[in-house]
DNA sequence: AATTAGCACTCGAACCCTCTGAGTGCCAAG
DNA sequence: CTTGGCACTCAGAGGGTTCGAGTGCTAATT
């Protein structure tokens, strides 16, 4: 129906203005912007229904409409076209994604900030969920006396390594010993089904004292246990400062203070990417009301998924006002994951 | 003289009083809480006295006075006495600390957010600089063809790594054979001292192409190089929101810009320690302009140094306004350095 | 049934004015 | 050197007014 189809139009509009000049909308001012072949009584009408129906709201009596959580959902899921990135602005990222070389942890610390700096917003990248990635290789290296170096290579080639401490008089040979058996026992097992039981019954046949090798194996679980440990990279929390959205004092302070607990950012995420049901280049856009954390009332949170190798994978994505430029953060941080996963690829060889 | 006497004791008052109150005092004020055997009109004297001397200034006429730059540094250094924490401050950061059990790097960060909750202002914890350390073990560890762990033990036991590339048929006993000439060679060396050309030439009469072995030398290298990288922790961000002297929206914003940039802060933390003249366990001191860094002329800086084994050591402070209660942020730094101090030393054994 | 013109009404933001009182500097006397 | 006294200053709070963008409603028009 036309009625209708213009009723979308209007709330795609009014996402748009309020977007770009965070002031309510009315209606004078929107035909005036996007030439509509009607009157602005009859738009006035189309806000009304579009009132009742919870997709815009006013913050006063006397002033335009603003979308409402469920308006920002509704263009976000149906109105909103997305547009590509400009090649100034695919270059600008490449070139920035490029110059780190050949770190994996440094290129996610570096997609991070080029991330925030395009957006203007707060970025938030997470390393690779390790959990079910099989342990390839376990070695126990000596150190000192005392010391250990436990490494292992997880699938995909990640390496991830933790100095333990060892009993002191235990020889780089009987090192050897466990460190080859508790390899060849737990080779291609899933971290998370590696158990302390796991370990213990994985030496065997052994002429090591059992004190000695509890410890060892011991302090090897705790290395197992940590390599799986998720952390979160949250960078670009001062450009939230520079929005007017955050200009009273008390938002901004609880949106700050929300995202210096990174666990919390951190465990929503994962909550999220868990509930999640299309593929992995898919977005998860949450809005408003929808996020379920104290003092993001008022932002969006727009994430996705990159690889490293088939199984093994972690999130980027933005934290930003709900006043957003969705379509725009969208295409940024979908070249963004692009850049990544090719990098990646290229890291592993 | 008795009068001079007095003049400083004003001066410690009004420090004193606007550190708690925020508000610029007066010469009334002034009286009444601190009980001085004089009238309000000798103390006006004393003030005046005190502005001509840059001590202190008033931000506007009909207002009282505030301590300028000057009279902050004349209060650190000569008039301020540092109490102790009370037995349930020190109880409170001990245990958080002690939370944490094994990892230098967890350690720090700990300490870090231990120091920012404590002090509700920003704190600041470098990993230590290791250029000067000397290189006590180097192994190249075979992970798959194409990748290898160059694991690096320097002094006061602490343990580097890094992933690099290798050629893809390079065997095992190749690797090895490298990696035992560059221990040789380099054994004891500090970092800094450490060139491509020592590496280049740290290995003689081998079967191994150049080519093969310039680029695991190459590699080896750039592993060494990022050895010694400083990290700095910065957090507690947030909390400068809360203190009225960042409620201005412009203040806060070029604060926490400045913060962000963690290299720009290390950098000068870097900076001032060169230049610090007194033992280890003396305090670095910044107050407003001092600091050179764009958006801190309103806060004070103040880092002190912890050890990692004899030689090496690391910084940690923190940043908050001027306007704080010095003697308690001391007393909180000194207590966290010698927490760590000790901390470090059980684990490295 | 949808659109439009017209109109009364609302209410936040901006502006201006006044008043208040803490705090000052200075002077002359103790 | 100290003190009481006094005239002066000025930021900030409070209160009143105006302005105008925007609304909803009604009645007329297509």
């Amino acid at each position: 129906m036309a009625a209708n189809d213009r009723k979308m139009q209007v709330l795609q509009a009014i996402v748009d203005d309020y977007v770009t000049t965070n002031e309510p909308v009315g209606s004078k001012a929107l035909i005036e912007r996007h030439k509509f072949p009607v009157s602005s009584a009859t738009l006035r009408n189309d806000m009304a229904e579009l009132e009742r129906m919870g997709l815009i709201e006013k913050p006063h009596t006397s002033a335009g409409r603003i979308p409402s959580d469920r308006g920002y959902r509704e263009y976000v899921d149906s109105l909103m076209k997305i547009d590509e990135l400009s090649m100034a602005e695919r270059e600008e990222i490449s070139k920035r994604i490029d110059e780190c070389v050949d770190e994996a942890g440094d290129l996610l610390k570096n997609a991070s900030s080029v991330l925030s700096e395009a957006t203007g917003m707060v970025s938030l990248v997470m390393t690779p969920r390790l959990a079910g990635s099989a342990l390839l290789q376990l070695k126990l290296l000596m150190i000192e006396p005392g010391k250990a170096l436990v490494v292992m290579v997880l699938s995909a080639g990640v390496v991830k390594d933790k100095v333990v401490r060892i009993p002191n008089f235990l020889t780089p040979e009987q090192l050897k010993e466990i460190s080859d058996s508790v390899e060849k026992s737990l080779n291609g097992k899933p971290l998370d089904e590696i158990t302390l039981i796991t370990l213990a019954t994985s030496v065997k046949e052994t002429k090591i004292p059992d004190t000695l090798l509890n410890q060892v194996l011991y302090e090897t679980y705790t290395a197992i246990k940590q390599a799986d440990r998720l952390d979160v990279f949250l960078e670009g929390e001062h450009n939230m400062l520079k929005l007017p959205d955050f200009s009273e004092l008390r938002r901004a302070q609880s949106l700050l203070g929300t995202l210096s607990h990174d666990g919390m950012v951190a465990g929503y995420v994962n909550e999220i990417e868990r509930e999640k049901t299309g593929g992995d280049d898919t977005y998860m856009i949450r809005i408003g009301q929808e996020i379920a954390l104290e003092g993001l009332e008022d932002c969006s949170f727009i994430t996705t998924t990159y690889k490293v190798g088939d199984t093994i994978s972690g999130n980027i994505g933005v934290i930003g006002p709900k006043r957003m430029d969705y379509s725009k953060v969208i295409s940024q941080i979908d070249f963004v994951r692009y850049k990544i996963n090719e990098k990646i690829k290229k890291i592993n060889g």
